[in-house]
DNA sequence: ATGAAAGCGCTAACAA
DNA sequence: TTGTTAGCGCTTTCAT
């Protein structure tokens, strides 16, 4: 009741004082180490609130050798991408803006927090950037990495990897590389696509793909022709898109010119997708009836599309939190062995197919 | 060159005895401090590269009392929201998926990392939240927050400055309260959108608004109507909305009931817009021949709605910049006095006015 | 079951 | 200008 002086905040010795006991026992009730008299807990505990006292982060990592933090790193452009970029550049991506990200961010500190855990925010997107990355973890501000790369030759997670520092990874690495990750099956969600239009009805199918440079969008396509191909359609025209709106637009335009007749479009994102909506209404087609077309990812673009768009969910927040367990696995116990989990998306039905 | 064993991390130690110095002298040259002999210097540096050191942030946090870090809340709903949830209720909102945050994001991140720091992600959406972020300032895990609160009776600024931690907002705070923000000039923001639709020759124009118990909402509108009072428009209809799509499609439909003759437009913010102009579209009216709308945000729907939206912009990432400044500038100086920093907003014009 | 004591790696007086 | 030294607050053997 002292407040006195207002003085700095209180110790482990303070709160020992008051209970009448050792720091060590102290130390022992807060980290629930068995072997304390239950009488004693509860002093200490009635101490602890008396005092208001909060253990010193900085004391305990100094001696746990754990920061009891982990790192979210997006990893954006393969090498610096501006070569003209000033001296601070603060601004340049707006990486942290898509929703997929922050659909990701949600799943980590939806599991994190239950654990008293936040993660650090960090962008490695630049040569530089990836070397502060290594060296912000080997100086103990986080245990490990969640690596969400936007670009396919990123090279940090080979960094991380080869710094000996715990990672796991959103999505297969480009190249091979001893490291846990989580993915989607890409193909099961090319497949679902496939199965929809052809229930609908649909007979001349053709699909705007993602950059092929990029295994998920590959991947994509791969299941969505092989399904095609199991319900007796061999061949599916498909133009390639970069994951933008205006790319979306520009297939679309390039595929009805092609195939005039089309009556069902499987794209390998919803905003593409929205885009190639926009074509489609300008040029009269309506959507479903004339034109059925299936999205993926289940984004706020497949909401506010007009029609709303069916579309491929992937399960995002529940691979991130999977992605951050996996993680904190490997931090306790760093000569487990490395994981891969793979998980299942959806079909999201609105009205667009 | 002696990887022998594979020991942990050197040490200043190990670093003052490869360079044959003193730890103290070493510490110096890390932390830049003058008074040191340039060719010491350089020997200790040579000795840092040779023995691969990086400084552990634990033990320098100890003595420091700083954690080099600062944490970004989003401040999530008043009270508890979902009576029911879980134990766990990992994934209640998508408060981080907004494109709104994710700008906000990107200039924080932008404006620590050329200081060597980086955020730490925490959501307050609930009272034990709340109590976890105080906490977590408390423990020495971060140095003050940055707060963005997403609804308007948030009590954690009060709990922080209660708590005599630094802590800076974004947006005014609803009540007045000892404390630091950055903030939009709101009201410029509806003038500039009323002086557009009147220099394009809008003579019935109406508003759609945000819910009008935030502060903001309050203040685009006030702006709108004085400076279309200034016009020569007395009076001015307005709907009002929740920054949803479906409720700017609700607005919509409202106002062109109320007034069918409405040939310009101001919603409150894009996403409202764009379900504006779906309405709009649907009713055959055209966009902006016959209805010209001006949108607020500069998100990603006014981008991919067709037209793309006329609308105003707010510095989001500049602005987040400088709220980074003053926490950083607060936490250095703990008794400097308060600031606040109020931006203009600028008009982005597209197609859609 | 509890206490005493030895550091974890670093910075900051204070001496020299 | 450099070195010596005393902790920062905590966990963790090792005794008891």
């Amino acid at each position: 009741m002292n407040d006195g002086p207002a003085k700095a905040s209180p110790t482990l010795e303070d709160v020992a004082r008051e209970a009448g006991v050792s720091r060590a026992t102290v130390s022992r009730v807060i980290n629930g180490v068995r072997n304390v008299d239950p009488g004693i807990q509860d002093v200490v505990r009635r101490a602890v609130e008396a005092t208001g006292y909060v253990p010193n982060r900085a004391a305990r990592s100094l001696v746990t050798r754990r920061a009891g933090a982990v790192a979210l790193v997006v990893s954006g452009a393969g090498e610096d991408e501006a070569a003209g970029e000033g001296p601070q550049a603060p601004f340049r991506g707006q990486v942290l803006a898509d929703p997929f990200f922050g659909r990701i961010t949600t799943g980590v500190v939806g599991f994190l927090r239950a654990r008293g855990m936040h993660p650090v925010l960090m962008l490695a997107d630049s040569t530089d950037a990836r070397k502060q990355v290594v060296d912000y973890l080997r100086q103990g501000h986080a245990d490990g990495a969640l690596l969400v790369s936007t670009h396919a030759r990123d090279p940090l997670p080979e960094l991380l990897v080869g710094a000996g520092l715990p990672c796991v990874l959103f999505a297969r690495p480009a190249r091979p590389l001893p490291i846990s990750y989580v993915d989607v099956a890409h193909r099961d969600g090319g497949a679902l696509a496939a199965d929809h239009l052809v229930a609908r009805g649909c007979q001349r199918v053709a699909s705007v793909t993602g950059p092929l440079d990029v295994l998920a969008s590959r991947e994509r396509l791969a299941g969505f022709q092989d399904a095609m191909a199991r319900h007796g359609h061999p061949y599916v025209p498909a133009v390639e898109g970069n994951f933008t709106l205006e790319s979306g637009e520009r297939a679309m335009a390039g595929l009805l010119a092609e195939q005039p007749d089309l009556d069902g479009l499987f794209v390998a994102n919803d905003l593409m997708a929205q885009g190639a909506l926009h074509v489609l209404r300008e040029q009269g087609r309506r959507v479903p009836e004339q034109v059925a077309v299936v999205g993926f990812d289940d984004s706020s673009a497949a909401v506010s599309s007009r029609p709303a768009l069916t579309t491929v969910r992937q399960p995002i927040e529940e691979m991130a939190a999977e992605m951050t367990r996996l993680l904190l696995d490997r931090v306790d116990q760093p000569d487990r062995r490395l994981t891969s989990v793979i998980f299942e998306p959806t079909l999201v039905v609105r009205q667009s197919a």
